[in-house]
DNA sequence: TTTCAAATTAGTAATGATTACTGATACCAT
DNA sequence: ATGGTATCAGTAATCATTACTAATTTGAAA
């Protein structure tokens, strides 16, 4: 019940602090495996799960298959490009009233929100035609 | 390479266009498999993601770890419950500018988006308190 | 500091959604 | 009617994720 301490786990909040991108479990566990050579990918789940519980991560799902995870956890928009899948955050305000807009003729009862926005990131837009 | 009639992805379809809420692609197997007791899965699978290609239904990613079909192809966002998990469709207009408040700030390209609301449907207000 | 129950782990098996493969069948232009 | 090819049913494979289990860590109390 209670709560431990695990080296495992710290490590994996550290690494995905120290990213801007939005890391897969995979990726993570790819490079926890550097400090903890015979991790397990269970483990890595396990944790990435249970600090998105704890509000400390952020669990993501921007519709490509693969959950990412993210350590700024306030709420905010993504950016996906369209030709590399990279995943960005967008540094504006959330829109609430977003929610009143969308509600218009509904009869439930519209509470938040989420959105992701398409299109080319900065590198690729450089790099192609 | 050219397309060829088929009974089995005309009844996908058919049944697709009838449903207003967003089967998966289980549900629709269940429901064809009356028509055609020995229809297979992968057949449809296999033609929900070529009717998706050409454009005349939509696949639905809400982040739930399955995928919907939706006939209406038109641009338009959807609502999920948080109680039942039901998802419906939102009729409200896609807010463009939503793209240019967004892209503050932002140095690639944001050419669309896309959005999912979240709260109670009418069904679940009204069941429980 | 030793002890010991409970939490966590590594390793592996299981699950669930989706896709790929294959030999048989249905469609359709000739 | 026939032949070429798209599609099918059935099944195996894949991929991300979760569940299971025996062994190891952790941390608080003796």
């Amino acid at each position: 019940m209670a709560l431990k301490y695990s080296r495992q786990r710290e490590a994996i909040k550290e690494f995905v602090m120290t990213r801007e991108d939005h890391p897969t479990a995979d990726e993570v566990y790819m490079n926890v495996r550097q400090e903890f050579p015979n991790i397990s990918l269970g483990t890595v789940y396990r944790n990435l799960t249970l600090l998105s519980d704890m509000g400390e991560l952020l669990r993501l799902r921007v519709g490509d298959g693969v959950d990412r995870f993210d350590a700024a956890t306030h709420p905010h928009y993504h950016f996906i490009c369209q030709e590399c899948g990279s995943v960005e955050d967008l540094n504006v305000p959330i829109m609430d009233d977003f929610n009143t807009h969308a509600g218009q003729g509904f009869k439930g009862q519209i509470l938040s929100h989420s959105a992701q926005f398409y299109g080319k990131c900065a590198n690729c837009l450089k790099t192609n035609s």
